[in-house]
This record gives C-alpha cells, structure tokens and sequence, in this order.
DNA sequence: CTCATTGCAAATAATTTGCATGTAA
DNA sequence: TTACATGCAAATTATTTGCAATGAG
C-alpha cells in the first residue's frame, strides 16, 4: 500500500461542515447570480469527499468517472469560485501544481512537512507556533488572515533508502 | 557603470560573504566540471547586488542593461545553478513567479508577512518557531533542510486606508 | 581539440480565455 | 428569453529543452 499519509480526510469531514460549505457557496452565487449546474454540484461534491490537496488534474480525473465529457475548464472554473467563496484554499507545495484543501479551521492551523526526495507531505499541528504568530502579527502590526509553514527535509524512508546506496556514490 | 539602482540589501550584503558565496560556487563548478564564462560571471554578481526576492525577469533586465545579448534561458540556468550549489534559495510566493534569494543563514532563518491587499513582504525573525520547527522534524524523523513561514494578513497602512473608506460601503 | 555553454526558437506544462452552443432561472 | 455556463481549442505564462554555433580550459 502506498503512503497515505495524511490519513483519510473524507471520513472526518461531518455532513455537518459540508452543509456549511454547501451553504456559504450558494449564498455567494446567489449573491453573484450564479448558477447551479449538474458539473458544478458534480465538482463541489467530488471536491468535499476527495483526499486532502488534490489537484487539478486528480479532481478532474474522479470528477470523469462520473461524467467523462467534463472539462479542466469547468473544473479550474470552479475551483476557482470554490476559492473565492472561502470554501476551498489554494495551497502551491514546491512541485509547480496548485493543490486545493477544504477551507475549514482545522486546515487552517495544521502545517506540512515535506520531503524533498519523494515529495510526500505530513501534517503537523503545534499550538505554540500559532501562538508565536499571533505574537509576531501583533508586533508588526498585522491583521493575520491565514498563513503557509512548510517544512522541507528528508523523511524518515528516503533516509532509510540514502543510506542503503551511500556506497554508491 | 555603478548600477544606481534600488537601495536596500545590496548594503547589507558584507563583500566578505559575497567572497565566501563565490567561493562555494567556484567549488560545485569545479567538482563538476563547469565553466565560467562572461554571462554566468555577470548574472551571478547582478544577483549579488540586486534587491531581495528578484524574479528571472527582474534579474534579466538588469543583466541586459550591461550585456544586452544574454538570454532568458541562460539565467534560468545559471539561477538553476545557484540553487544547487546552496548560493540561492527558490521561493514562491502567491504570484505565478519564482524569486531567489540568497542562500545565508540570515535570509534562512527569517520568515514573511505578506499583505494581501498592497503584497508588501516584511520580514521578521523569531529564534523560539525555529526551535519549535526542530522539535517538530524530530517528532516526525525528518532531517530538516529548509522551510517556508508566511503569514498572509492586512498591513498596518492597508489596514488604515480601509478605515477610510469604510463610510463609502 | 573537446566538451560545456549560449542564444534562439520550439517544446512543455499549467492555467486562462474566446467563442459557439447549451441551459438554468 | 436572457445571460450565465460549458466544452473545446487556441492563447498565455512560466519554464525547459534541442540544437547549431561559440568559447573555455
């Protein structure tokens, strides 16, 4: 099985919060004069119960399997009003695609490592840094609204991996 | 041919670390055979001396205001180098565009605060995160190599000017 | 001499846009 | 019926690469 790092964020997504997000995206489109269509709500579902950090492509690809004539287009398109409404945060890791997490508060305060060899991603949580930003923000005078901490190092596999060819070299 | 250019941190770049950069980067193309030539010479002391954060296009014009022939390419690859050999690091910001900073100790141990309404970039310190961040790769059995800190909030002018125009709305 | 480097143009890759057609409201 | 939405293909943007010519060691 493959490293499914952060662990299956579908099941901890309560139908709870997804109303909330369901709700927050029709009050923006009813306020913008959007409408709803099938690709669309197809999209936004598919966003919700998809893994963590999805891209474009990923979406697109679980999105097919329901619809196959469905275009990058209409998923950019969405992802993008997904962004604007506050439902979904853009999240650009080191590999030049943009990944896309559900934008609730939990996603907010959790952070990444990130291996620079196999470019898997672990989530972290720590309070104390929250705290210390909050401290900084208010020292220089801030309004903080979200922020980005990314960690990039060798995981414990590939260092395990490095090791075995150091002979190599 | 004194580069009247932008202040900032051309000053506080001390020649005695720009010797100990030089120096570094004469080793890795040395251990691989590369060469030095008139463009890469002039692309690696326009970056020395230019403002921090510069994007290729920044750096190009510059470049081409001593030597107008140089070409896009060979400063994605000569910044591509830089990278490698530790002179320079990546960093991506909001922006579809990649910007370099150089590689000291300093430029890796402070982090951003970036404006969402005016992308102005401060930057701060805060030697108590960076024990957190050790902590942390600890846990998780990371060899830590680099890492990404921005906070995304309302500047204290921004901030001001809203107030402002709050009566408008 | 030999092989790395350069500049250019063409190739990629990710994302965006124009437009004719489809379709919510 | 009236725009907004879609799908496609073409356009853009940032970056990379192939290649013939150049130049460093």
């Amino acid at each position: 099985m493959a490293t499914a790092q952060s662990a299956g964020t579908a099941d901890v997504r309560s139908e709870a919060r997804l109303e909330h997000f369901r709700a927050l995206l029709q009050a923006y489109m009813l306020k913008k004069g959007l409408r709803s269509t099938d690709q669309r709500r197809l999209i936004v579902e598919t966003f919700f119960r998809s893994q963590n950090h999805v891209s474009i492509e990923e979406l697109l690809t679980q999105v097919r399997a329901q619809d196959a004539k469905v275009g990058y287009a209409t998923v950019y398109r969405t992802l993008k009003l997904l962004t604007e409404c506050g439902v979904a945060y853009e999240r650009r890791f080191g590999d030049g695609l943009t990944r896309y997490e559900l934008a609730d508060e939990e996603a907010h305060h959790h952070d990444h490592l990130i291996c620079v060899e196999c470019s898997s991603i672990t989530e972290f949580e720590e309070p104390r840094i929250e705290e210390l930003q909050e401290e900084i923000a208010t020292r220089y005078g801030f309004k903080l609204r979200s922020h980005k901490h990314e960690m990039y190092g060798t995981c414990p596999d590939c260092q395990a991996k490095a090791q075995k060819s150091t002979a190599r070299n």
